[in-house]
DNA sequence: TCCTTCTATAACTGAATAGTTCTGAAAGCG
DNA sequence: CGCTTTCAGAACTATTCAGTTATAGAAGGA
């Protein structure tokens, strides 16, 4: 995944209304007046929203007559997910990378040689 | 999870400064300098980015010396895969969207500054 | 066609964000 | 003690963001 994938992805993720949103769209799609209908916010608020998370590429959208409906599309939240598996690994099965640290820094040197990058995300 | 603290967790994320942060730090602790020196950028922007990783949780800070050495800390990582999990459930099976939408619903992700707010109670 | 409904866009405001430079504070060192 | 190193804070700028109201456009229904 690409590093301005990830920006847009977490950045969509990163406000509630947004993550209520999805929540919304779990149970089923939605045209934008009912995405609305519970928030106290304008239409358009909820209209920029959506295009958030649209290019977010979490939500698909498609007309039915003059109402826009929006569709959960959770692969990139698959892909988030993988993204910070990768941290969790690392933090669930490295217990000595404190005394590593340390003896790479009393080195001096940058060059990680007793831990190499096998769990490092790429991003 | 509270919401405010996925604000924070999933904007800290967003920047890709902070990500490349995080991935050096988990070859392990290092100084601010350290941290800033393969950056064409400014020490107190780096500074700054650490900030904003630690008040999401993600870091850990210590002196030693006159260096202050920043430690990544993966568990809030693990609170949001979680809550991300909830998405690959009802992404990778189809059937039980409404159980997956409804647990979702009742975990209480939603507090009183993004929980959608119904004007009447009149029904 | 005219009218209604639904949604997006335009234009604007205020707040937050990411960066800068300059300065000051904290902790060792000579 | 004075000096150096390391980092954080202040002050400032430019950009982005979240919200508003007002309006325009798209699609159907009468």
């Amino acid at each position: 995944m690409r590093s301005d994938q990830l920006d847009s992805l977490f950045a969509a993720l990163a406000d509630p209304t947004r993550r209520a949103l999805l929540q919304r769209l779990m149970v089923g799609d939605a045209s934008v007046a009912q995405l609305a209908e519970p928030f106290q916010m304008s239409q358009p608020a909820i209209s920029k929203h959506l295009k958030v998370l649209e290019h977010a590429g979490l939500v698909s959208r498609s007309r039915i007559a003059t109402s826009r409906y929006s569709h959960l599309e959770a692969a990139p939240l698959k892909e988030a997910t993988e993204y910070m598996e990768r941290y969790r690994r690392f933090w669930a099965t490295t217990f000595d990378r404190l005394d590593a640290a340390l003896a790479v820094f009393q080195s001096h040197e940058a060059t990680a040689t007793d831990e190499p990058t096998k769990e490092q995300p790429n991003d």
